[in-house]
DNA sequence: GCAATAGTGTCTGTTAGACAGTATGGC
DNA sequence: GCCATACTGTCTAACAGACACTATTGC
């Protein structure tokens, strides 16, 4: 029988998040410049770092988000995935513990503070080269998106609180790189009982619009497209 | 702005393997039973152990297999989640990658040596009470196992290569704990064209049945259920 | 011929997807 | 009145689910 390796004593486990918003219309996700020496200077990366001895990977991947975004709360997260590649981090064995979060900007809690990092929202489509594996991460955050988008009513993390049914329907097509017949759209999602109206309408250059809201805040598998 | 936690620079990490298999109509997972002092010896575990420098944690769950339970290959293995709570293993921080395995016990290459660890198929509805938090990533791996049998063809790792209908339907009824009228499964299944026929029949005390396997063992999602 | 399991078909209600024209408001 | 976008309904094909009887073999 094959001789065991040396257990791994000194591992490092960092907890990095995938925060997405959709803004305008571009799906984007925030990313910081790193400063600390001696690698990627001045590339950009996932926010995120350590995790301390005292917390789980989820409170270190929210801790990060504060420290580092100024990012308070009223965001989703989940966990998406462990990257464990060996080399995957020059300084050594890293092993990094990667989150999901979805948000709407309007509506989280950013910090008041001032941060001593540099983040930016970047378009998903024009992401830049990353630290790390830090694009496959986000192209496997992505996947995971895009799957649960056809599955539940994960959409109501990333939308306004009020929002009309084109601007749904944009969102989904955005996202999914896929287009869908206005009037099916429609019914489906109406159908699904998903959605609350309101008294409101958004008001434009032209025929004003009922707006919606998610009836319910909770994820939910539902078939959905 | 709150000041930083002290980085974890000494935490292990371990990788866990759900491995299971649907054998006689039973669906089981793999234990092995602790040995090493100090804590929860002779208590049952998933097999698992911790991850090497020179190995990623996938690497790490199929060796931690093989030197544990003599597998060696021949199964199915995804990565199911990463659990982290602080206090989760009483001698020390212990973070755990934990794998999905599912496999058939015929298709499966055991290892002809001998090995010092007691390990024992169990039927996912008596596992006793195991040691760290492994009865609540079972509960994890099953349901991300039942939620897969609905919208991909993952059946074909834990089913034998040949099979025949009314077994494949006592697999689903089994591990989603519902029954299906026999017609309509029947005719769902072979609209997916999953399948493809044998020409032989499984014989038994009473009419003989036809004998199917999957045509591809390739994972796809399907909606199925 | 009896017990046991394999195998088969129809009907109905629901859903998915294709498809085009009218309504409302800003300017 | 014109532009821009909101809003609406029907038809067809596919699918989902309820439902009961005949066929084949071992004994």
């Amino acid at each position: 029988m094959k001789k065991s390796f040396q257990p791994l004593r000194f591992a490092i486990i960092a907890a990095d998040s995938i925060l997405l918003a959709f803004n305008n219309g571009v799906l984007e996700v925030l990313l910081m410049k790193i400063h600390r020496p001696p690698y990627f200077i001045n590339q950009w990366g996932l926010p995120g770092g350590l995790v301390s001895p005292k917390e789980t990977a989820e409170d270190a991947a929210r801790r990060h988000l504060l420290e580092k975004g100024g990012i308070k709360r009223g965001y989703y997260l989940e966990q998406l995935c462990t990257f464990s590649r060996v080399d995957r981090d020059p300084r050594g064995r890293v092993v990094s513990v990667a989150y999901l979060g979805l948000c709407d900007k309007n509506r989280i809690q950013f910090s008041k503070d001032i941060f001593p990092y540099e983040v930016r929202w970047f378009p998903v489509k024009k992401i830049p080269s990353l630290a790390y594996d830090h694009n496959e991460i986000i192209r496997v955050a992505l996947e995971r998106l895009r799957a649960k988008l056809e599955y539940t009513n994960i959409a109501m993390a990333l939308l306004p609180d009020k929002f009309t049914l084109s601007e749904l329907q944009t969102f989904y097509e955005d996202v999914l790189g896929r287009k869908f017949d206005k009037r099916n759209f429609r019914k489906k999602f109406l159908l699904l009982n998903l959605l609350g109206k309101t008294r409101e309408k958004r008001r434009g250059a032209s025929r004003p619009a009922k707006l919606y809201r998610f009836r319910a805040h909770v994820l939910k598998t539902v078939k959905i497209m």
